[in-house]
Parts: structure tokens; sequence; C-alpha cells
RNA sequence: GGUGGCGUAGUUCAGUUGGUUAGAAUGCCGGCCUGUCACGCCGGAGGUCGCGAGUUCGAGUCUCGUCGUCACCGCCA
């Protein structure tokens, strides 16, 4: 028997018991005649000890213990003469009367400790070591505990879990395909899934009503801190719904991982439309934690003879409580942000009403007092705010202002980690104009169905037609998204001319699909979460690398195996394929 | 594809205008220590300044290239 007992559970009550204990040697304290040795695995530490009393054989074996050694101690509990009130195990220690080691360790590159001295890339290289400390394992529990309870909610909701293939063909649209070479089919390739998309829409047509899976999808595109090449979705779909059913299933879920996990009441969640969420915050995925929405100020400001203004599609404006502090370093910083080319604004015009009811400007030159004063009160401002312009075409600037926003709600303390406000953003538009392949592209994808009302807007203007589609955001992110699907082949064949495939072209990538809707689809709808993204937001962290178990890095490499990695000429040759670049190394 | 940050001891970092033998903390090794828990004290070892070229009497420091890594833009239905 390797233990008794985990490093975490013995407490006062267990003081006499004769235990055996196995786990990671965290660090040995040696005092000379006393020594301290902390033992540690997943449930907690322990601390063992040493004295004059203890065997010398123990000595001899401690005399070759080093960090990181797993060892097999027994021994007997016993209270301790100075308890550490910061662990659970602190009111006792194990007084050894047996030691051994299972396996030794090399000393590790970097401290396993919750506070690591490790850098990011050492820690990705040696994630199993990185993976042994607690604040790390804690996410990957939070991870397994969300899981379990999507489980639990979708199941007494009467959800299949059902799972599709990973081995699947490719389709032209949406995100690059990772790819598998066949084997048996020389010439030919597998895709992985972007989603189980296609499969969820059969499962429907086949009767199975509920669908959810917890799944790992794929796409070859360049990564952030929030986006990995593979990335597990919690994928759902249901028949006889309509957008609001599914609405309130998935927010009935996401309320109940709230509380179940985070022990959270989350009020309902409010609903904005695609164009409301672009003109008051800048972004289809809005960060309602806080207020500062946009304000369309196009008209207000034209007339001065301020030609920035009066020349401009869009003028807009957000409002900083409390800024009319800023300094002038302040403005120019934010200024300088602004103008950044990841940004793109040309300038940035500040209005300060102080609290001493002065208004200062920096276009005084153009506006007087009363035009100001007319401003302050469209936008709503109070003594002490601060009103801060952007100016230009009108999507770009309203994205600016919404970056803007977002940097000021940061530097503010306004995005709060541990307050969370989810809403839906809902009627996105159908289609979204391409101007270097000058065609339409689906936003959400083909299968999306047009609003009803819209449907006839197809054939004059593709571009206004709005589409059943909603995405679930929290705190400006988006977690989710979905839509209600077409379930009519007519519908869907129209929907692939729009997006410019031929007949020919729609039956060879989608004929299994146009075929399974002959023979009757029911009405459906879905959603799918993004699992990791989720996770990170439970567990207060901006990158999902640390809700992975074994992620990769910026590059799309796993630096711990060092993949991807070149095929041996054999492997090639199998596979029918020949490498036209040279390769590293 | 593009923009920017970083790369110096095992690790995390400092390193002044380009100027003597490249420092600190921590870790590691050795010694001392009976109540530690980030133990403490004393001593020691440890460097291809990512790599390559260039400028210079002289480069960790400046320039160019390259590799690695991180963040962002494009991209991600």
């Amino acid at each position: 028997m390797y233990r008794t007992h985990t490093c975490g559970e013995l407490r006062s009550e267990n003081i006499g018991q004769q235990i055996i204990l196995s786990g990671w040697v965290q660090r040995v304290r040696d005092l000379g005649a006393m020594r301290f040795i902390d033992l540690r695995d997943r449930y907690g530490i322990t601390q063992l000890v040493t004295d004059e009393n203890t065997p010398e054989s123990i000595y001899e074996v401690l005399e070759n213990i080093g960090r990181e050694y797993v060892i097999q101690a027994s021994g007997t509990v016993r209270e301790r003469t100075s308890k550490n009130p910061k662990i659970p195990t602190g009111e006792i220690e194990v007084e050894l009367s047996g030691l051994k080691i299972l396996s030794s360790s090399e000393i590790p590159p970097f401290t396993i400790e919750e506070e690591t001295d490790g850098g990011d890339e050492l820690r990705m290289k040696y994630r199993y070591l990185d993976l042994r400390r607690p604040v790390i394992r804690k996410n990957l529990e939070l991870r397994a505990s969300i899981a379990g309870t999507v489980r639990t909610y979708l199941n007494n909701e009467g959800f299949i879990e059902t799972e599709t293939p990973v081995l699947i063909k490719s389709t032209p649209e949406g995100a690059r395909d990772f790819v598998v070479p066949s084997r048996m089919n020389p010439g030919e390739f597998y895709a992985l899934p972007q989603s189980p998309q296609i499969f969820k829409q059969l499962l429907m047509v086949a009767g199975f009503d509920k669908y959810y899976q917890i799944v790992k999808c794929f796409r070859d595109e360049d990564l952030r801190a929030d986006r990995q090449p593979e990335f597990t979705q919690m994928d759902c779909e249901m028949s006889f719904v309509e957008q609001e059913d599914v609405l309130n299933t998935f927010e009935g879920l996401i309320k109940y991982i709230f509380k179940e996990v985070k022990n959270v009441d989350v009020e309902n969640f409010p609903r904005i439309s695609y164009s409301e969420a672009m003109e008051k915050y800048g972004s289809d995925k809005p960060d309602i934690r806080f207020d500062m929405t946009i304000v369309d100020l196009t008209d207000s400001v034209k007339g001065k003879g301020f030609s920035v203004f009066d020349n401009a599609e869009y003028s807009g404006a957000i409002c900083v409580q409390g800024g009319a502090d800023y300094s002038r370093k302040n403005i120019d910083e934010l200024t300088n942000w602004v103008k950044r080319p990841q940004i793109g604004a040309k300038g940035m015009v500040y209005i300060k009403y102080n609290s001493d009811n002065t208004i200062k400007s920096s276009v005084d030159k153009f506006f007087n007092t009363v035009d100001l004063q007319r401003l302050i009160n469209i936008v709503k401002a109070d003594r002490g705010d601060m009103i801060l312009l952007l100016s230009g075409n009108k999507n770009e600037t309203l994205n600016a202002l919404g970056e803007l926003r977002l940097e000021i709600g940061k530097k503010e303390g306004l995005r709060i980690k541990n307050v969370f406000k989810p809403l839906w953003v809902v009627d996105f538009p159908l289609l979204e104009w391409d101007g270097e392949t000058e065609r339409f592209f689906a936003m959400h994808h083909p299968f999306t169905s047009p609003k009803t009302e819209d449907i006839e807007l197809l054939d004059t203007d593709p571009g206004r037609v709005r589409a059943n589609a909603y995405d679930l955001v929290i705190n400006g992110v988006e977690i989710g998204g979905g839509s209600v699907r077409i379930f009519d082949s007519e519908l869907q064949s129209k929907m692939f001319s729009v997006l410019g495939l031929t007949r020919e072209k729609a039956i060879m990538q989608f004929g299994f699909l146009m075929n399974a809707f002959k023979y009757g689809a029911p009405p459906h709808a879905g959603i799918a979460f993004g699992f990791d993204r989720l996770v990170s937001l439970f567990a207060g962290l901006d990158s999902i690398r640390d809700v992975i178990a074994f992620p990769k890095n910026n590059a799309g490499r796993d630096v711990m195996m060092d993949s991807p990695s070149s095929i041996s000429r054999e492997q090639l040759d199998e596979l029918n394929l020949k490498i036209t670049t040279p390769q590293k190394h």
C-alpha cells in the first residue's frame, strides 16, 4: 500500500494514528538535530518531522532526497508544538518511522510554488511541472467542475451527448481547415472540424431533438491570448424551437453554472441588437460592466468651421465621469493611444466640463461656450466630467471609440474581474461584404436563417438582411454564438446562390445536407460556447492557456513536444506527399 | 502578412554617454543550527550577455540581419 491518507486530509482527530503518505518533496528545512519535510500531493501539504529519536536509517535516506523527489513516508500523526494556521494540516505533523524514495528528481528548472520564478516559456516547456503548482491545477479542476455542471444541466434537460467524427470533409467557407492526408485514398484529404455544425444539424434531421457535445474544434488561423488552434466548444442543437427557446434554455445553463460553481445569482441577460451594440459600444461584444456609451454627435458638431467635424461621415463621443481632472499629459497619452495603427484614429478632441463650471476644450477656436454647453447637454455630462470625441469614417470611428471606451474603463478600474455582466447580442446581419473577393460571406455560417421579414431583401439588398443569429457576451468576451438554421432546401439553395455558390458546387460541398433536408428536416436552432473562454472568465484569467492542460504557443507550436515536426521519407511516400519548400532544422 | 515589447548566472531581473575583473535576489553545493513552515546564519561554485555580421581603439550597450518568445492588427463563418 502506497498511502493510507492524502497529504491534505490529516487533522488533529488523526493524532496518534499510524499512517502512510506518498507525495513530492516540496522543501526540506534542516535545523540540525531536527528536520522538517513538506510533502505535497494534489490534496495539500503535510509536514513530516525527524528529531533525535528518529532512527539513523531514516537520516541515511534523508541525506539523498531533494526537491520534487517522490517519497513514501510512514509514521505517527502527532500534534505540532507550534501550529501553522495557514494550512489545513497545520495542526499536526508526522513523526517519521519509515522513509522510502519512490522516484528521484533532478533539480527542477523553476520553483514549484504558488508564485513561481519561472517565465512563461520555461513553464510551457516543462508543463508537467507547472501543472504541479496548485494555482494551475485549480484552473483545470475548475474546468472539470464546469464541464460536469454543464453535463448535469443538459442531461436533466433531456439533451443527448453525441460524439461526431473528427476526420471530416474540408469546406471552403469559414476558417482555414487543418487537413489530414488519407493513405488509403491517395491525393485526398480529410479536414478536422472547425465545429460539428453539419453533423449536429443532421442529428436534428435524425430526430435526436436535443443534442450536445463538449468537443474539440480546429481552426488553422493566427493565434491570440484567447485563441488556440485546437479549442473546446460546448456545442448544442435543438429541434422544434425558436430563437427565444434557445436563448432561454442557455441563459438558464449559464445562470446554473454561475450558481453551482461560483454561487453567484446573475440577473436576467439584457438583449441588444447588433446595430445598437455597434452604435452604443462600438463593438459587437460590448463590456456592459460600465456605461460610458457612445453618443452620436455627427450633426451637432457640424457648421462651426472645424473642417474635421464638417467633413466627417461620423463624429461620436464618450463621456469620462470625473475625467475633468485628466492632465494634459494623460490626454496626450490617450491621443497617442488612439492614433496607433491598431486603433487608427487621426486625432482626438476633448471637452472638459470643470467642477467650477468652466469649460475647456481643444476646439475652443471653433466652439464658444454656448456651443460647448449644448454638446455637454447632449452627452449628458456632469460637472467634473470630460468628453472625448473622435471623427471620421463611421465604422472605423465607432470601432475606435469602442476601443477607447474599453481602455478608459480599464484605466478607471471599471472592468472588475469578479463582476459578471452577460448579455445577448441579437439580430446580426446575415451577410458581410468582402471587398477583396467582391462577394458576400455568411457572417455566422451559410445555414443561418434570415429573419422572415427580411427574406425579400435577399434579392434587392442582401447586406441589409438580418439573421436569426445571436451571441452570448460576458464582460466584453464573446463566449458563444448560434442561430436558427435554415431547414427548407429551397431557402438553403437561395442562400448558397447569394453566397456565390453554383448549384453544382453547393451539391458537391453540402449535397449530403441538402439531401438530408429532402427527408423531413425539423425546424431547429443551436448554439456553441467557447468552453476555454468560459472557464478562463470564471478563473479570472485573460489567456485561455492556463485553463488548458497542454496548450500551444503563439505560433501554434507545442514547445514541450516540439510539434509540429517533420515526418520521415517513408511516411511521406506512404501518403503520396512531396515537400516542395525547404524544411527547417 | 504587418506593428511593437522582451532575450544577460539554473531562474527572475539590474547593468548609467560605448570604457577596469558583468551585478543582485533566488535556486544549487558545503558548514553550523531542537520548532521550522519563503527557517536563520556563514562560506562557495555558477556567464557563448540568443545567434551572425557590421560600426569603433574598445560593444551586454549602437546598426543590420536572423532565431526564439509575448501582445496586438490583418485573419478567426
